[in-house]
DNA sequence: ACCTATTAATAAAG
DNA sequence: TCTTTATTAATAGGT
């Protein structure tokens, strides 16, 4: 999905690889996103760029996901055994465990939009507490970025449209000038004067105009096609 | 990209949930693997699925990932942290230093969020929760309207811009139409003729032009101010 | 699972 | 890095 089709394998050019990551690591965390949100799945995400740099995608807190990951729980703490058992119940009682889960978490939900805060002793209040102050912070961080960016939108389709003001202005002033010239094409060498000569005056005889070396006489013809005498 | 745009909200019908959850834990994955080799980096991730089921995937051992992870480490003990270091030591420095500052912002930041609670005593905690509280909800207040009237501004400006904008195109506009009725004066609707008249054929009356109803009369005016007679 | 009309992602270039 | 654009890739809705 490209100007071309591209092999996957690794691509040698540095800097078209940074690029690349940088693009693709944000299609990842959208998709992830995009994923968590429609299908209401808990995902993290850890990226270890060639550099080195890490790059981290939660859709919750990611220590919680990470917590419930065999994987890291292997690594904590001690109790092989515990461990092996852990495996076995992911075999066999898999769906007892996570049926207790899913009620654990839709209790949490209702504890989350407070809806039973009595039934919590001062720990659990300071849990949900804190919960919802990271939900605050994640959010506040998201409007911000938002809000960061329909700024910097703003602000750049108001340079384009500066940028366009300058150009129409330019064209104005040469239209103007080019009209000016059109009216009085040798201003001080030659000045022409336009006057309007109705029959009465015209056989008259033109008014003086001192300053003027022309005159253009506009005058009426009539329907014999010729001035009235 | 599909048979039409959907909304990225939770898919209530519980079967078309779980096709998208399947294809597009695919699509994840795929885009995982395919970043990962591209751009030569290390990736893990882990999703539950609202039914409780796990899924991973990693470009490598999930568990070296993780291990490296800092939200694990977190969870972890010393000794893990120790290897940690130890690992990195094979590593590049300049990996090590950027981990290094990253461990120290985050510790930083847990701090500031109350999560290195060991030297604080319940009093400390609760005081630290209310100011993070109100603090929180003050910059979070003051940020957004600043970042509200910011865009408002913004959008004012723009505004004002387009009109100017309207305005500068009209004048063009006005000013080419000028510009050709200058050069082709009416030429349908109202015919004027142009004419040059010297002396010697403004006496003789002018010559019929049966096309006009008026007549532009252009006819030189001598020193003294009056046409030859 | 397969099909395909559509949307979305993104490679290349500026 | 950001934008733009031509292309390829992902996938929603059917079967």
């Amino acid at each position: 999905m490209g100007r071309g089709k591209i092999e996957i394998q690794k691509i040698e050019n540095t800097s078209a690889r940074h690029v690349s990551f940088s693009k693709r690591r944000q299609g990842l965390f959208k998709k992830a996103r995009e994923l968590s949100i429609l299908c209401d799945a808990e995902i993290a995400i850890i990226i270890y760029s060639s550099s080195g740099r890490v790059y981290e995608y939660s859709s919750s807190d990611m220590r919680d996901i990470l917590t419930r990951s065999n994987e890291c729980v292997e690594s904590i703490q001690s109790p092989v055994v515990e461990h092996e058992a852990e495996k076995q119940m992911q075999e066999s009682n898999e769906a007892d465990v996570l049926k207790q889960e899913i009620e654990k978490l839709k209790s949490k939900q209702r504890q989350l939009l407070g809806k039973n805060p009595t039934d919590m002793d001062l720990q659990d209040l300071h849990a949900l507490d804190k919960q919802l102050h990271e939900g605050l912070m994640c959010v506040t961080k998201r409007k911000e970025q938002m809000l960061m960016q329909q700024i910097e939108q703003s602000k750049t389709r108001r340079q384009l449209m500066i940028q366009e003001n300058e150009i129409l202005q330019r064209q104005v002033k040469s239209r103007v000038e080019e009209i000016q010239h059109f009216i009085q094409p040798t201003n001080y060498l030659a000045p022409v004067s336009i006057v309007y000569a109705p029959e009465t005056t015209l056989n008259a005889g033109p008014a003086d105009y001192k300053d003027s070396d022309t005159t253009l006489i506009l005058a009426p013809i009539f329907e014999n096609g010729r001035r009235r005498q």
